[in-house]
DNA sequence: ATCTCTTGAGAGAGCGCTCTCTTAGTCACC
DNA sequence: GGTGACTAAGAGAGCGCTCTCTCAAGAGAT
């Protein structure tokens, strides 16, 4: 008991499989009563079209994959910002009819994978997540003439659209916000420099102070909530004196508040904090995080505009969100 | 300028469309020189079979689709069960060269969507994520006779295979370390009643109360940070004189944490306070969160084998993985 | 030397659909 | 009444692949 095809549709209907074919997809040039049968036939028969065959002669797949490059350390599984993009995403495809295939890299093989099954036509696009400088995705898919588009700038200067928050803008708004405050000893604790997002918001921070005459005192982390806290106890250890500290993502800024209460000193009094991304988890921090949002479903939203242009020759030009800061009571 | 085909393949090495099959599926019964030649023959041109035309005959699609009922508010973004479920599940199906298609369903509209997407032969099977116990789903996809697996019990009595993890046993762990510490009034933050884990760690509670002469104080709320520190408030307005309270989620007990905070209770001094689930942020909470764990990955890698064996005829029992009391600071 | 058996390779049908081409039919207009 | 324009429906090719069936060639048995 296989599934109906359009020709027993065709046959209850008592048409051709043509005329079967063109109610499916919605094309005018039937007569209403001939179409109202075909419209019974498939409700009748339970009638779904075989998205294999259709895609075969169409070429295309209503597919489109989501290539999350996980920087493997579980950032993906405890950062909100995975997912809300990928929700986002999400609902925005479905408004057009297209589905989401998730493919998460990790390994060099599952690199292989990835390439090999998108080359298959599995999917007509491909939108890429946060990738590391040294990624070959970007361009070997590229080369693939596939369309794709990227979810941040790309680390390599390869010739695909992007959408990016103000990473440079919102760090110096960030750490203007602290030297405004009357802070004199402003650390940071960066994100992994192989990435844009880490790059970018170091170079705000970096701006900042070299226009208020501050030294900078820099720890790197890779996002993570440990990362943070790590970097935290190595800041103190450096300067014990500092009174500041910008945090290049909440996840790190969360980690650096325990290290910061380990250590005895108080939020804001001793020192202040500030982070970036506000996820949820900012507003319950002890104290609350004042920190730096960008709006990350619009963000996956602008991605997936950016893909249908691709497909329909709209505007593809790079798309930049602003940032904002978010007071409360950690800075 | 399209893609290499078979047929383009079989020319260039000489040999019929059917020999560079077999090849190309690693049928055994080709001569070692002929073999290789097709083989350069693909690297030549880049072959990439088509997917498509493959699962027209076939009937398979080597993909399996994820369908994650969420729960609307917000939940998907912030709990980080999602994406370690989705990843876990993820990284299983890739080492047997399965795709996961994502789906999100929210309204019912996308609801009817999903049912159609499956009922097109997308995908091989199923895999069903957290649904509520209105859930359509369960039944209508098992009407389908598409192999269906869920992670979680299904609330209505259907019959799918599942892999759950002993709320009721954890909580009653949870609990029965709350009353061994001395505790007295033991209030709950229960987990929303239409969801099976909300229901069953519920009970757990209830069961242990009733051994030990407490009486049960409840509130209910839906897993979100922000339920949990509404009805922390409203469980100190109902008894302010509560000495600990178990909280369905680790997310929602962060809540009330911050409710305890504001209320100026000391967390365990005067109130103790037991989650569940531990998540990463458990340890970084003030203090560090006392909590129930159980292995979401294992879970998530257990409901996948339920699926490959849904395929190869081998066992699909339920499966039910143990939980662990993490002890920290908070109880 | 003939026959059977095995092995390796080709021929070709067909998976379910779309879409172009063709044809039949209707109507309008001179 | 004949011609042309237009509309509605059918015929059939073909998308790229798998897989059964068939066949040729060589090995082994009689």
């Amino acid at each position: 008991m296989r599934r109906p095809t359009l020709e027993a549709v065709a046959a209850r209907a008592g048409v051709s499989r043509a005329t079967a074919s063109r109610v499916v997809n919605g094309q005018t040039t039937v007569a209403p009563d001939i179409r109202d049968a075909v419209l019974r036939a498939i409700d009748e028969l339970g009638y779904v079209p075989n998205s294999a065959a259709r895609s075969l002669v169409t070429q295309r797949t209503d597919s489109i994959a989501l290539v999350v490059s996980e920087p493997g350390n579980r950032v993906f599984s405890e950062d909100p910002m995975f997912s809300t993009a990928i929700r986002s995403a999400s609902v925005e495809l479905e408004a057009v009819n297209k589905q989401v295939v998730l493919m998460l890299v990790s390994s060099p093989k599952s690199h292989a994978r990835v390439e090999r099954y998108i080359a298959g036509g599995h999917v007509d696009g491909v939108m890429l997540l946060s990738m590391h400088g040294a990624d070959p995705l970007p361009s070997a898919l590229s080369r693939l003439r596939v369309p794709v588009v990227s979810y941040g700038r790309p680390a390599v200067p390869v010739d695909i659209p992007y959408v990016d928050n103000d990473n440079v803008g919102g760090a110096e708004a960030g750490v203007r916000h602290l030297v405004e405050s009357g802070r004199r000893r402003i650390a940071t604790i960066a994100g992994p420099q192989d990435m844009i997002a880490g790059q970018d918001r170091l170079a705000g921070y970096r701006n900042v102070l070299r226009d208020s005459d501050r030294r900078s005192i820099v720890a790197v982390g890779d996002f993570t909530r440990e990362s943070g806290a790590v970097a935290m106890r190595q800041l103190l250890r450096d300067d014990p004196e500092l009174d500041a500290v910008f945090v290049a993502n909440d996840l790190m800024a969360v980690g650096a508040l325990q290290s910061l209460r380990q250590a005895g000193r108080r939020v804001p009094d001793d020192v202040a904090v500030v982070g970036f991304d506000d996820i949820e988890a900012a507003k319950y921090t002890e104290p609350p995080l004042t920190t730096l949002r960008h709006p990350i479903a619009e963000q996956a939203a602008a991605m997936v505009r950016l893909l249908l242009n691709l497909f329909e020759g709209g505007p593809t030009d790079p798309v930049i969100l602003p940032t904002e800061l978010v007071i409360r009571e950690s800075a």
